[in-house]
RNA sequence: GGGCAAGUGGCGGAAUGGCAUACGCACAGGACUUAAAAUCCUGGGUCCGAAAGGACGUGAGGGUUCGACUCCCUCCUUGCCCACCA
């Protein structure tokens, strides 16, 4: 029952596709404003996060077009990766037909939101007119040198079959199937990141209107540290060992060296050792460890002497190099000084292995001389002991001194290390963008060149699933001729990262037909920035860094004029369903489809939004549709009422006023649940009132709903006597003259307690309104005669009396 | 282990130094109806009290303030992020 949401949104929806009303037009003499949601991956179904991130973005962009803006909101689909194969080899269909359906499935789905897209702008990542570009730009970097292959130990998930970027590996698995990741020494792809570091770093600076801890996530991640390399000579051999430390201070503290499992130092100082055939044992079984279970915290650091010595270059002392599992080669420079007094890692691992302790930063809350009474290592601050020439130095200043002396003497030199690596991106896949590269016998590594992209993915191609790159076995695409010498020459055969596809997905909205570069330089100008981003936190990294990372790169080509592509960003709380996240594994979804067939896209819409601010979870609640459902109805209602002889008086109009200010400002600031409260306020006073004209109350009020429920505001306006779409009316403004009341309630406070409320003019002055609480019979009885202390006067709030 | 959030009625949540619990859900009572649904109206933190009224009350404890859900300190719980990071 209810009105008829089914006819009115499914007329409203054909309304806004004929009249091209969402259609966005490059002209720069209007105020732009991009509002851009995550693009999906086209699995099929649109779920509640869909529903939630693009109901958000949705309110957004209506709202905006009401207060006259140009506003770009494009909708697109991310379409290459992995579940396409997974699909296509169990229902034995092509990846693209698999891809090409589910996008049409999704494409329905999301109109019959009723979302404001400009679907002339869509976009598939798996298009060649799309992918193109990615080879463009791939090439582009390749020529800048910001891309290179190399030979290297890295990440692999074997049962995706194929390598992941250091960003796909979450708590040592696969990101997407939770196997767990092992090291594998294979040829891979990378893309330079690492030169655009400190410019990734500094420029977070200039993104004033991101979620802070989305900014921190960045910043850990790029995870720039200070420090001192301090090199190691070996005994007895011409070979340094250079370690990275952020505690210089405790240099004099460090009685042995450990070097990382895959160390390239390991081999040659082993050579001819006893201890020898122990070390070789020892690496072997540390390879054979997953990170998973080499990170895990309740294993034992394990490791072993190498029968070698290094020189402390502060005092010449020789301390035993050893090779453990704690040392990781990804970080630094795979070699630390251990410094068990001060640093628990190396305490536990000095204790288990008797190796000696020194301490060099006295602890002022105890003073211990004896390292075996140590109980753990002491990370704190304080003075220098058995330190030389420092002792007595406040350690952060011996910080300082100790690294200018080692600089001096040529021994140590100040540096800053990273946690950022290269960015792996050649993937052992069918589904993907192909490398626009060629392996000629005489030539060497190739690049295509511009004028033969797109280097098209070919179809028909068997996927098992197994055995490498599905590429390798398409003769008709691995066979081909070497751009340079014309000779017989090999194409690569792997595919690139779907990051890759995401990272520059914005910009080719701006003109995403255009044909002769990845988009044109005019529209992306005038559009980009993007105004408002809005998606999942779980992007706060990879996509969001990778993105900042692409735009700094097409500046520096002189492709854009900007550095940052996203102004502001909203990041969406999840949707859960009995205190979980919603997911097909745990058999709690809720499926949209079913709720639009019953209530409507508009209730589905306003529930979403009236259940929780934006950025926080929110717990699913069926009973939360039905009521969302009754308060539409309520508002359709408004049209039956009969307008009544009076003019609407002073409350309503006031009422009708606050509602409009507050309802601005809460969308202004995402406060969608207080805004939809506020106009749920002002229809119950609109039942209120008696023998009424309400036709301009009720008027205003259908615009303010529109852009949280678009449908039944079309029709409510249509019914109000308007031939035009509401988009094409003006967000309502308010007259502060009607902001304030004539009378106001006073709270009476005799200690911070409330005793009384009295009932005021608002321009009272402070002394009448004292006069008028201390007469007040209440507060007459509880003052009685006692002394008054204070009176404290907050104009048009409150009064508290001290006694 | 480190960092960041958050903790308010039976439930989702509101209030960011000034009336705690707006708005909604669920619940109870009433009106309409032959009846039900729908709709409309009313009620509601807890405890004491017949009532008027009072005491207590925003995870726990302390502090600042005339006044604290809000600011500060300590602790507890939950969630998220990072993590043998040298």
């Amino acid at each position: 029952m209810g009105y008829s949401f089914k006819k009115i949104e499914k007329k409203w929806q054909e309304i806004w596709e004929k009249r091209k009303i969402f259609r966005a037009r490059f002209n720069p003499q209007k105020k732009k404003y991009y509002l851009l949601e995550m693009f999906p991956y086209p699995s099929g179904r649109i779920h509640m996060g869909h529903v939630r991130n693009y109901t958000i973005g949705d309110v957004v962009a209506r709202y905006k077009i009401l207060q006259g803006y140009n506003v770009l909101h494009p909708m697109g689909f991310d379409a290459f990766g992995q579940p396409a194969e997974n699909a296509a080899i169990k229902n034995k269909i092509s990846p693209s037909t698999w891809t090409m359906r589910c996008i049409n499935w999704m494409r329905n789905e999301l109109k019959r939101m009723g979302f404001s897209y400009d679907w002339e702008r869509e976009i598939s990542t798996c298009k060649s007119d799309y992918y193109k570009w990615n080879q463009w730009i791939f090439l582009k970097m390749f020529k800048k040198g910001l891309i290179y292959r190399k030979e290297a130990v890295v990440n692999w998930c074997a049962d995706c079959q194929t390598t992941l970027a250091n960003e796909e590996v979450i708590e040592g698995r696969c990101w997407r199937c939770k196997t767990e990741v092992i090291q594998k020494d294979l040829e891979q792809w990378f893309i330079r990141i690492t030169a655009y570091k400190e410019r990734l770093l500094k420029d977070l600076e200039k993104i004033n209107y991101w979620p802070e801890r989305v900014i921190l996530m960045q910043k850990n991640w790029l995870g720039r540290s200070e420090g001192v390399e301090i090199y190691f000579k070996i005994k007895d051999l011409k070979e340094t060992i250079t370690v990275f430390t952020t505690r210089v201070d405790t240099i004099f503290g460090a009685t042995y060296v450990v070097l990382a499992p895959e160390h390239p130092l390991v081999k040659k100082i082993i050579k001819g050792k006893t201890q020898e055939k122990e070390v070789l044992n020892f690496i072997n079984k540390v390879s054979q460890k997953s990170k998973i279970v080499r990170t895990a915290k309740d294993v034992k650091k394990e490791g072993v002497f190498t029968g070698a010595f290094a020189i402390n270059p502060v005092n010449n002392e020789a301390i035993p190099i050893w090779v453990a599992d704690y040392v990781l080669m990804e970080y630094g420079t795979g070699a630390i000084m251990a410094v068990p007094a001060h640093d628990q890692r190396d305490f536990l691992f000095a204790k288990e292995h008797n190796l000696p302790m020194r301490i060099v930063i006295q602890n002022p809350d105890l003073s211990i001389q004896d390292p075996k009474e140590l109980s753990e290592a002491y990370e704190g601050d304080g003075l220098q002991i058995n330190s030389a020439e420092f002792n007595g130095l406040p350690n952060q200043q011996a910080k300082q001194k100790i690294a200018d002396w080692m600089e001096q003497k040529g021994i140590g030199r100040r540096t800053v290390n990273w946690r950022i690596r290269d960015w792996l991106i050649s993937r052992q896949r069918y589904w993907g963008t192909p490398i626009p590269i060629v392996y000629c016998d005489k030539c060497g590594v190739v690049p295509v060149s511009e004028k033969e992209l797109p280097v098209k993915l070919p179809p028909r191609v068997r996927i098992s699933g197994r055995g490498g790159s599905p590429l390798n076995h398409v003769k008709t695409f691995v066979q081909t001729k070497c751009p340079k010498c014309k000779g017989k020459a090999r194409r690569e055969t792997d595919t690139m990262a779907t990051f890759f596809d995401s990272s520059w997905y914005f910009l080719r909205f701006c003109s995403p037909k255009h044909k002769t570069a990845p988009f044109n330089k005019k529209a992306v100008n005038y559009w980009m920035p993007v105004d408002q981003y809005i998606g999942g936190i779980e992007h706060a990294v990879l996509h969001l860094l990778y993105s900042r990372f692409f735009t700094k790169f097409l500046k520096d080509i002189r492709l854009l004029n900007f550095d940052e592509p996203f102004t502001r960003l909203l990041t969406q709380g999840m949707v859960l369903k009995d205190g979980e996240v919603m997911s097909k594994s745990r058999g709690n979804i809720v499926d949209p489809d079913s709720i639009i067939k019953n209530y409507g896209a508009d209730t589905l819409r306003l529930y979403i939004l009236f259940a929780a601010p934006p950025e926080t979870e929110m717990e699913w609640s069926e009973q939360g549709i039905e009521g969302a459902f009754r308060f539409l109805n309520r508002v359709f209602r408004l049209l039956e009422i009969e307008r009544g002889k009076n003019q609407p008086d002073l409350k309503l109009q006031r009422k009708l006023h606050r509602t409009i200010k507050e309802v601005t400002e809460d969308i202004e600031s995402f406060k969608f649940n207080t805004a939809i409260a506020r106009i749920m306020e002002l229809v119950n006073q609109l039942y209120q009132v008696k023998d009424t004209d309400i036709y301009e109350a009720v008027r205003t009020t259908v615009i303010l709903l529109s852009p949280f429920v678009p449908h039944l505001a079309e029709e409510m306006w249509q019914r109000l006597g308007n031939n035009k779409s509401i988009l094409k009316t003006k967000w309502p403004k308010y007259d502060p003259s009607l902001l304030k009341e004539e009378s106001i309630t006073i709270v009476i406070q005799i200690n911070g307690k409330v005793r009384s409320r009295i009932e005021v003019p608002s321009d009272i002055t402070e002394d009448k309104l004292k006069e008028l609480a201390l007469n007040d019979l209440r507060i007459k009885s509880w003052i009685q005669d006692k002394p008054i202390k204070n009176i404290i006067v907050v104009p048009q709030k409150l009064i508290n009396i001290v006694i």
